[in-house]
DNA sequence: AATAACTTTCATTTTATTTTGAAAGTTTAA
DNA sequence: TTAAACTTTCAAAATAAAATGAAAGTTATT
């Protein structure tokens, strides 16, 4: 005999939140911002930081980081009602935004900083003749093109829409 | 007065393999195994596992099983020399190559569960009409919407070469 | 200006990740 | 078959990263 097993509502979302978070935790946002990322987004309404922390277990203060991050990211953004002392939070629930917005800031905080030592270290002093000296000023050369080139191509598809770059790439790869 | 400072050769390599660390760790393979990669990278000759010990002042322990992630990866290959009992190793030097491993093993590796999980949770169970069902289901069609299209295009990324790929792209953005 | 309702900070603790190195394992050669 | 030359393993230690929560800070209300 058979037995289907169909997942209820809270496993789902428990399931959802858990994967939510290892995923981006690999993709360069922290567990945690990105668990509370996934509550809010399969939220229907606006949560307080209050109704967060009791969902996700985690302190107070570490609802008050992760949520302060995302809206750093520009993956949270903060709102109030009329009335209301408290601040409420809702997720970018554009999931094509949210993958722009991730590439942007990374595109930000590490492809520029790397591009910029990469320029100096291809100064580095030394003897043109001298094997190792020429390895490395290859080495560094080689990655500056292609940084250079992901970061072009990065940097353009954040601008493109989601449709727009999707039929280009199927168009591209035939 | 200037001063000009011009970076020495030894200075240049420690900043050098500093920097593919700290790159490495943020886009998914291990600070000490993007080390190692970037002390093979300048090498002009390959190196012994002593060797990398000691340049890098890490364990034997240590060396060993960074190489061999690093073989796993695909990104360094192990060479033997005629007469000779100790292995010697050798970075993959074509950082578009680099690239593209690092994509294939990371689609492998993160990509792949999630797509499964993500059907998964498309068939929880649940009233159609209750809103934070509703809200689920459709955060999750959405994410795989988008994971579908980046897999699609990093999975032809790949089989393409550099050069395609840029002059592809670079028609694409005008 | 005192209180209440919240938000933020940060020293400490907890948890997770990396590294170490001694011991065990393997391979080659005499 | 023994020994030497190497490689691999893995429990324990070190390090790094993330979370806690009490205290301090802020803002609105009476």
């Amino acid at each position: 005999m058979y037995r289907i097993s169909i997942m209820k509502y809270n496993e789902g979302k428990d399931k959802f939140i858990q994967a939510w978070g290892t995923l981006g935790s690999s993709w360069g946002i922290s567990r945690t911002m990105a668990q509370v990322h996934a509550l809010l987004l399969i939220s229907p309404e606006v949560l307080s930081a209050e109704e967060i922390m009791e969902d996700l277990k985690i302190s107070r203060g570490n609802a008050n980081m992760t949520i302060r991050d995302l809206i750093d990211w520009g993956l949270v953004y903060k709102e109030l009602r009329a009335g209301e002392r408290k601040e409420f939070f809702r997720a970018e629930k554009d999931i094509w935004k949210v993958a722009k917005q991730i590439i942007k800031e990374r595109r930000k905080r590490e492809i520029e900083p790397i591009l910029s030592l990469l320029e100096e270290l291809k100064k580095v002093e030394g003897n043109k003749t001298d094997k190792k000296h020429k390895a490395l000023v290859d080495a560094v050369t080689n990655i500056e093109s292609v940084v250079d080139k992901a970061d072009f191509a990065l940097e353009r598809a954040v601008k493109l829409d989601e449709n727009a770059l999707v039929g280009a790439l199927f168009k591209l790869f035939k």
